[in-house]
DNA sequence: GATGAATTTGTTAGCGCTCACAATGGTGTC
DNA sequence: GACACCATTGTGAGCGCTAACAAATTCATC
């Protein structure tokens, strides 16, 4: 359709078809409101005919704003920044903002200043950072983009808003729901602990389990993986101290049910498992795993919200999304 | 460190400090070979007083180039479009080019038109589609963007380049794995058959098998989801029908897996099972699975080659990665 | 119908950069 | 010393757009 061989066609090509002035179509193509009906239609006309489009080069020259938003992300493979990710791009394409994204392969300061300075280099509206990292957080409240930021899975402080599944929460649903079976010696695989996520989640767990009055002693740090959830459930099953586990993620609880099944711990009648996220696949782990579903699409969302209003009014606020429990076959009464 | 209240520095504030013409700082930045070595020093020196960065708009308003890749991509969740993403991230970072993205929630004619678009508006240099859909490749034939275009687990053909693991020899290493192993009736959960991958899976399946003899009459029909994986299971263990199952993806093998626990089906003692992808979870399915390998980062990277080799010189081209087989305890000789 | 206000349109400048070309200075050759 | 030649630096224009202001037109009011 586009004539491909001649240059685009801009503004002032537009005007001339429509007998105006350049500036009256960029009033119209900015939705200014003093245009008459008669000329808007006229130069919308004009714009159909040539196949115009905006020259967002020129336009962020001016405006010194970019239309972009950056996102920071770390382990943008993984099941929860991938939707968190997603989830953003949908909200933003929506709102006419681009996407550009910079991964992380390595979690450091030297490596975030590098994804912000590039966002920067591309004059960015704003940054929203989806690395659940606690030295995340410090490294961007100190490097001070200069452009509103909005951290992903943290509670907004400062100048830097937050959207959040309020993980502490989702564990205390996670043991409240154990509890409920019957069981009192509940253990945790943890995540990180200098992930956020990783702290709350432990934290939620040692909540529930002190207002009923019951040990939270029976802590254990793996790395999210399956393989360490594997490696934690091996030293289990040769202990069995505990009936039931609540597991930082759905990853590392594959890893705990892959070893529990190999020493012939069965789940759920000799332990019950818990675990954290609902990825598509928790539903068909053996046995099908009861779990926290995060809404990550609606994570994104609100992020986006955040922004536009940082955008907008300079605001910065803190949004939290509920959780829910999914109950699956991995839990059961105590014997 | 940078003045945050006053505008950002420009060629000419460099200039002016260095002494030179506007002009020569910008020979600076660009590399250009004429410029003497105290001059260049002296303005290098201006820039990292004043912390100059050059302007994106400014430069891509005259160029005509925005540095700028747009990924375009659906199921950027899963495990392999995400990590070719992150691979074409890092090599077109790594080269100086932003990435922009675009996720289609639908693949349809209309999602993806919409999306060329939204690359466009924002003046992108190149194009990478990450959408293993025949469709697509036919809607982007014919939209013809106008900028260089790479398409991901396909092969060149036209005005488009290509970069694709080699599915079919994959698939084929797949099955004479089982042969060797002493299986005579293997059959295959196929992808769907709209998709590139799932097609030429299941070509390399059946000519495998055929090269070998052997009857290739047992194809079923997925969506690449556990839950399909999984009801297609509970028909085979019904059926009994054959020894071992290469499965089009590791997310249907683990429905697989699970639906054979159910039913009493032992892998790989009743029937051996091999996936394909290997995704970091697949060592820790019930029992930890053989699959085949696919190295989707060098995938991004070749990606970003071809684009490079586009970008430059105009050349359209197609490469291939070779996948491996990965074998662990899920296949076992026939008894 | 004259006056002022509001609405609609046009004119001009400039965002920060690169390109094409012009000017400058140093070197070598005869 | 005059000339050409190269390396280095400077000048001017313009990429396509929006902001600020100016001009033209319409409308309401007395």
């Amino acid at each position: 359709m586009a004539n491909s061989s001649a240059r685009l066609p801009r503004l002032e090509d537009v005007a001339e078809r429509a007998g105006v002035s350049h500036q009256t179509v960029s009033r119209v193509i900015n939705n200014h409101p003093n245009v008459s009906k008669s000329t808007r239609e006229r130069v919308e006309a004009a714009i159909a005919e040539l196949g115009y489009r905006r020259n967002t080069a020129a336009r962020s020259l001016v405006t010194r704003r970019s239309q972009t938003i950056g996102v920071l992300g770390s382990e943008l493979s993984q099941y929860g920044p991938a939707n968190t990710l997603l989830g953003v791009e949908q909200a933003a394409r929506d709102a006419g903002y681009f996407v550009s994204i910079a991964a992380l392969r390595t979690v450091s300061r030297e490596a975030i200043f590098d994804a912000i300075q590039h966002f920067l280099d591309q004059s960015v509206d704003g940054i929203v950072v989806i690395v659940p990292h606690v030295e995340t957080l410090l490294a961007l409240e100190e490097q001070a983009p200069g452009v509103p930021v909005v951290a992903v899975g943290a509670s907004g402080s400062g100048s830097v808003s937050g959207a959040m599944v309020d993980q502490k929460r989702g564990a205390e649903l996670a043991v409240a729901h154990l509890i409920e079976q019957g069981h009192h010696r509940i253990g945790h695989i943890a995540g990180p602990q200098d992930w956020i996520d990783g702290a709350a989640r432990a934290e939620g767990w040692s909540t529930a389990l002190r207002a009923a009055g019951l040990a939270d002693d029976l802590l254990m740090e793996g790395d999210w993986s399956a393989g360490s959830g594997y490696e934690i459930g091996r030293e289990l099953a040769a202990e069995r101290s505990a009936t039931a586990i609540f597991v930082g993620n759905d990853q590392m609880s594959l890893g705990l049910l892959r070893a529990f099944n190999e020493a012939g711990v069965r789940v759920p009648e000799d332990v019950s498992v818990v675990g954290f996220d609902d990825q598509p696949e928790s539903g068909y782990f053996t046995p099908p795993l009861t779990t926290v579903r995060q809404d990550f699409e609606e994570l994104g969302r609100r992020c986006m919200d955040l922004m536009l209003a940082a955008l907008a009014k300079g605001e910065t606020a803190t949004t939290v999304v509920e959780p829910e429990l999914v109950i699956r076959r991995s839990t059961a009464a105590l014997a």
